[in-house]
RNA sequence: GGAUGGGUUCCCGAGUGGCCAAAGGGGCCGGACUGUAAAUCCGCUGCAUAUUUGCUUCGAAGGUUCGAAUCCUUCCCCAUCCA
């Protein structure tokens, strides 16, 4: 259940409440597909870095370990051992990710393993099938997510036969969660808005699904190949025709700067690899942008990733110590740099709650937005800040 | 002292007359990554330059040839074996 909190603009700050705890908003998801943060996180880790919410994958759990054998141990919470809430994405990304093996169509996607090859279907009913043996916190509605470049009469299209999946994940999710070897009888629904950068068909879709009375609502099919202003404007055209009263949920985005500009328009559920995927390679954000520790000239480079940040990256070691454990192939190298950029993305989240409570979002967003903008080489000095 | 194998661009290592500034690795340097087919992928790596081209390079010095990293001579090193 979601309490809407306060408004500063069209920005909103709530809170939602769940069966597994209860999310402050705005806020963001760790993404852990296969039940795992990749970069060896542990959940004891995941406490210290102040996530809140983390995200599965149902195509990726259906096929390893098997969402059944997840059943039989109980569902996802006691098998990663994690007892805050968890959402799990329905495989409409790997729609669009795996493009080359799957088959759409009205019934459902047909898939070729990507593991071993085999043919799998998964269809609405399936995908919710899967996720409530998982028994997440939150299902995610089965979904096309078109490509940004699709041509307006796909996207229609595409976009008709989602609502039309919607209707069945919402239908198939109520039954299951009367079954009684349902694990989360209590599991909710997200439904996603599609309609790539057609502002008319993006506003349009949003009408309708916003009629189904459904748990949560999420814009998705953006940051997949289009620029940041149609993003940033097709979100503020289709958010205002979502539910209020409902998270608004804005898939796989982003960097801070999208979370900043996404928050103002009115979102308050994100998601995204970035922090764990740019960790892994060596790239960590800093209040001054993104830096590679893999540049030479972090060499001798005795300060933290972040000076002003806590995590357990920041607390003990340099950049350059952990530019050498990069070098040396390290696997403490990945971790120190996933858990750093979590924690980052965690606390930015955190410090935009607090400025929305404090009322001073816009200005916090400017001063953050204008740091990121310096760059690190533009990052005031001990002299600079004394003048 | 004798026998054999070998010395290639930062390193390892292919190449044995032209298509060779020289395969392939590694390293170095740089880039990408947005509901994770990603601990991945891409580019660059002799010098100088207008993406064309010029110059220098394959242990050293000579030589053969229109043309040599590749063939010949001598020398210098290295490895293994025999004395």
């Amino acid at each position: 259940m979601y309490k809407l909190l306060k408004q500063c603009g069209r920005a909103k700050r709530g809170e939602f409440t769940t069966p597994h705890g209860t999310i402050q908003t705005p806020v963001f998801m760790n993404v852990g597909t296969l039940a795992a943060i990749k970069g060896a996180v542990s959940t004891e880790d995941l406490e210290n870095i102040k996530c809140q919410v983390q995200l599965s994958n149902t195509y990726h759990l259906h096929l390893r370990p098997g969402d059944k054998i997840v059943h039989q141990l109980g569902g996802l919470h006691k098998f990663m051992s994690w007892n805050k809430p968890i959402l799990t994405d329905s495989g409409g990304f790997q729609v669009f990710s795996l493009a080359s093996l799957r088959k759409i169509k009205e019934e459902g996607v047909y898939f070729a393993s990507h593991i071993d090859g085999h043919k799998i279907f998964m269809g609405p009913e399936e995908s919710m099938q899967i996720q409530s043996n998982l028994a997440s916190t939150i299902a995610m509605a089965f979904d096309e997510c078109p490509s940004a470049v699709a041509d307006r009469t796909y996207v229609q299209n595409s976009v008709e036969r989602t609502t039309r999946w919607l209707i069945r994940s919402k239908n198939e999710m109520d039954r299951l969660n009367t079954l009684d070897e349902t694990i989360n009888k209590k599991q909710m629904l997200f439904g996603i808005n599609q309609g790539a950068i057609f502002p008319d068909i993006r506003i349009e879709h949003a009408k309708i699904i916003s009629e189904l009375d459904l748990d949560g609502y999420a814009v998705g099919g953006l940051a997949v190949g289009e620029t940041h202003e149609q993003m940033y404007h097709i979100l503020e055209e289709t958010v205002p025709y979502l539910p209020k009263n409902k998270p608004t949920y804005l898939m796989g985005v982003g960097t801070p700067e999208n979370i900043l500009e996404a928050v103002e328009r009115g979102v308050d559920f994100f998601d995204c690899v970035l922090p764990a995927r740019n960790g892994r390679h060596a790239h960590v954000y800093t209040n001054y942008g993104k830096i590679n520790l893999l540049n030479a000239k972090f060499e001798l480079d005795d300060e933290p990733i972040e000076p002003e940040c806590q995590c357990p990256a920041c607390k003990r070691y340099s950049r350059a110590y952990i530019r050498h454990l990069f070098k040396a192939k390290e696997m403490l190298a990945m971790r120190l740099c996933v858990l750093h950029n979590l924690y980052y993305f965690n606390t930015l989240m955190e410090e935009i709650r607090t400025a929305m409570d404090e009322d001073r979002f816009v200005e916090y967003k400017k001063q953050k937005l204008d740091g990121f903008k310096r760059g690190v080489e533009g990052k005031p000095t001990n002299k600079t800040r004394k003048q």
